[in-house]
Order: C-alpha cells, then sequence, then structure tokens
DNA sequence: TCGCAGGTGGTCG
DNA sequence: CGACCACCTGCG
C-alpha cells in the first residue's frame, strides 16, 4: 500500500468516468480497482474537494514511482492549466469547475489503440465487454486480487495470428477484422507515433488516432472530435454540427497546447453533466 | 421492431 | 475529394 498525500486536481471518478479509459471498475466504497501496464492495484482517496490523499493498495513506492505517478499524470501542473482555459470562456470555466479534477491517463499504447479501435460506433457498456472478452479468453493470466482472476490485455503478436472465428466469442462484430490486422501491421512494424502513421491501421480514422495520441502519446494538443464533442461545441459556441474543421481551429487558436485536456472537460461536461447546457452558459 | 451507440472504409459523382 | 452508407451487436 502506498500513500500519497495532498494532491489537487484530482478525483477518481472524473478520471475514470471520462471516457478515456475502460478497464477500471468501481467498487462499493467509491474506489477503483484496475490494471495498467501488467499491474492489479486498488485506488481510494479521502473526501474533498480542493485536496484530497491517495492510497494505492497492492502497490509498494517503487510501483508508484515506475508506474503510477507517470499513469496518473502527477507531474503535470492542473492548476495552471485549468487556470489558463478558464480564462478562454465562460462555458469552458463552468466545464472545469464541474469536472475538476479529471487528468489525462499515460496509457499503455497497444491498449489504447485497441481500446479506441473497439469504441468506433459502439457503446461503454459493450466496449468494456469487448476487452474484457479479449483479455479472459487470449490474455496472460497476471494474478488473483481480492478474490478476481485478472488477465493482460493479448499483445499483437498474439492477436495477430488468431482468425476472425476465433475472435467470434469476443462479440467485436465487423472490428475483429480491423484487430487482426492492425496486431498484423504492428507486429512488423511496430507502433509509430503520429496522426499520419495510425491512420494508416486499419480502422483508425482521425477520431480515434487523435484518442491514440492524446491519451497514450502525451500529446495534449490532439483534439477527438466524436459526436458528443459535436454537440457540445455546437450547443456551446454554436457551430454547425458537421463543421468538424471549425472546431479544430477552434480549439487551436482557443486552447492552444492544451486542446484535448480542454475536450476532457467539455465532453465529461455534456456527458455527466446536465446532458444539455443551461441557457445562461451558452456563448 | 427498429433506431442507435464515443467512426471508418468503400464506393460513388 | 466530398458526400453518402453499410456495418456487428445488444439494449431500450
Amino acid at each position: 500500500m502506498v500513500k500519497i498525500k495532498e494532491l489537487k486536481d484530482f478525483n477518481l471518478d472524473h478520471i475514470f468516468n471520462c471516457g478515456q479509459c475502460f478497464r477500471w471498475v468501481r467498487e462499493g466504497d467509491g474506489s477503483y480497482t484496475g490494471i495498467a501496464f501488467g499491474k492489479i492495484v486498488n485506488m481510494k482517496t479521502t473526501p474533498g474537494r480542493t485536496m484530497v490523499d491517495l492510497e494505492i493498495d497492492h502497490a509498494d513506492q517503487d510501483d508508484f514511482e515506475k508506474i503510477w505517478k507517470h499513469y496518473l499524470d502527477l507531474e503535470r501542473d492542473y492548476g495552471e492549466i485549468k487556470k489558463q482555459l478558464s480564462k478562454t470562456d465562460s462555458v469552458m470555466a463552468k466545464a472545469i469547475e464541474f469536472g475538476y479534477g479529471i487528468r489525462i491517463l499515460n496509457q499503455d499504447k497497444w491498449e489504447t489503440i485497441i481500446s479506441f479501435l473497439i469504441s468506433q460506433n459502439n457503446n461503454i457498456p459493450r466496449i468494456k465487454k469487448c476487452i474484457d472478452a479479449l483479455c479472459e479468453n487470449f490474455g496472460e493470466y497476471i494474478g488473483e486480487y481480492r478474490g478476481k482472476k485478472y488477465y493482460d490485455l493479448p499483445k499483437p503478436q498474439r492477436l495477430s495470428r488468431l482468425s476472425i472465428d476465433d475472435l467470434a466469442k469476443c462479440r467485436l462484430g465487423y472490428r475483429a477484422k480491423y484487430i487482426i490486422e492492425t496486431a498484423m501491421q504492428i507486429e512488423k512494424e511496430g507502433i509509430g507515433e503520429t496522426f499520419e502513421y495510425l491512420t494508416t491501421l486499419c480502422g483508425v480514422g482521425p477520431k480515434v488516432a487523435n484518442c491514440i495520441l492524446l491519451f497514450s502519446m502525451e500529446k495534449a494538443d490532439c483534439f477527438p472530435i466524436d459526436v458528443w464533442v459535436k454537440r457540445v461545441m455546437n450547443q456551446l459556441y454554436g457551430i454547425a454540427e458537421e463543421d468538424t474543421n471549425a472546431m479544430l481551429e477552434y480549439s487551436k487558436k482557443n486552447f492552444k497546447e492544451y486542446g484535448g485536456i480542454a475536450q476532457q472537460y467539455l465532453f465529461y461536461y455534456i456527458r455527466e453533466g446536465q446532458n444539455k447546457v443551461d441557457e445562461e452558459v451558452r456563448l
């Protein structure tokens, strides 16, 4: 068990429910159990809005320094980012107030590719089921924690050797083909870290590529545009829903190097908030 | 029963 | 090169 004292701008519900990850489960006590980089842990914080203490169970100080500190993006000063973004407009200020504890996780690249490949034209409960099925059917056994067995996400060289039939039990639908093809390409070429490279992968378009860059390659300026972001940018800023170019320009001009972080505040606000925006905050 | 869900690839004009 | 449109699956 590791304890980290006095974290600011940190809330587990915000972090694990803002749509960036799919493998963390909320427990009855408000803690989260999950797996990343082959380690199973449970995270829990003390109550509080401005400052909390974090407990990571099933981890030691060494794990914290090597894995969790960076995974949770604790080196980054969100206070400063929030201050800067809040100044851009009143809508963003409101979204930040709502999702004050969001942090962009630094996730495993391969896991992020697979996760967002599966996410396309899909809903969150089913995305989670698909990923769990991949792990349980084809992933390496990692260990048992609090009575539950955990399996890692299968590596590219494992998935590349599977057939569509093999993957049928994972209920991936037409995405099964994308996963096999992408696994084969990455086994051969490794993982490139640019938008141009990622969009050469089968099943990876602009939205998924930007999610991969933002959530696993430290590109905080990448601005993934999905239906929710279209919705919120339309409601808040009056940009036409089909005009993704105008949205990208808005982000670049106003949110600058923190476009991706701004996107997360907006996404969480529209998704977890009242699901539509009050007249008063609309610009 | 049918539309829809955190898009993308293929196919037209 | 932009505008459709089909697509696995499960849920309401």
